[in-house]
DNA sequence: AAACACCTTCAAGTGCACTCTAAGGCAAGC
DNA sequence: GCTTGCCTTAGAGTGCACTTGAAGGTGTTT
């Protein structure tokens, strides 16, 4: 059996793209997907992984300008696979950065949220601020 | 001694962020600085923790008008504490989702980098495409 | 007296990634 | 034959959070 293959629309459903989305990414040079006679757009299951691939990537934060260039190096064959895995370990060391201040944000928020509930029940004193409150966790 | 205070361009070295967005952030009723005779602004220590808050609450995601909405809570008193607990339980649950959900991300690149890793080596052999080699990840 | 840091209002510009409209046209299905 | 879905180019609009500029002013320091 021939390969499935997917007009724009269906396409986008699958994905959880918009067209318009899937034609400027074609633009950007994002995506290559075939045409047939009537230069209708057709899109494979090799194409689904690829867009799979980009959201991880978009995901992970990565710019469109670093994901175009990513697709520049994979056109460009493999003497690129270097350069290719360099940015994505880039773009991995970035996301752990952002993951670990995200959290550490996080936790003066669930302090926050703990000094809330120390002020419902009154288990902190009223006359304790948050500040107060916060020296205890300076470590 | 008389409390600590900085003019807005000292204050916003201090705090990291400009002049502008102080201003900005002023206008948009998030910070509420003190004034001298001149109408000068006039930031205290107070004031450098409660910017870091806010700051924390932005790193965590939460956008203007949340903030917004926090600061009108906290203006009206004590009786709105449960709501703006509430407030940033939800914060805090949403900010956790996107952690995983980059976490997810992040793994895929893992992945990936290994995968290029086997390829540069010729562990991996040639014609294994990067999608015959996540099958073995999934569980 | 000039430089500097601050003040005001109001509006426009920036960056990113879409998102949509306009205005025209083709091909398949009911 | 009409609707639906697709095609094109070009350009405008959206949302968010700043960021800057214009154009005028005041007060303090050198």
């Amino acid at each position: 059996m021939a390969e499935q293959h997917y007009r724009i629309g269906e396409f986008a459903k699958l994905v959880g793209l918009s067209s318009y989305t899937l034609r400027y990414y074609e633009d950007q040079g994002l995506i290559r997907p075939q045409r047939d006679g009537n230069g209708v757009r057709y899109y494979t299951t090799q194409d689904i992984r690829w867009v799979g691939f980009i959201l991880h990537l978009k995901g992970t934060g990565m710019r469109l300008n670093e994901l175009k260039r990513y697709v520049r190096l994979r056109a460009a064959g493999d003497s690129t696979i270097a350069e290719r895995r360099a940015m994505l370990q880039q773009v991995k060391v970035d996301a752990e950065a952002d993951i670990a201040e995200l959290q550490m944000h996080l936790q003066v928020l669930g302090h926050k949220i703990d000094w809330y509930d120390g002020k419902i029940d009154h288990s902190i004193p009223d006359a304790e601020s948050f500040h107060d409150y916060l020296q205890k966790f300076q470590d």
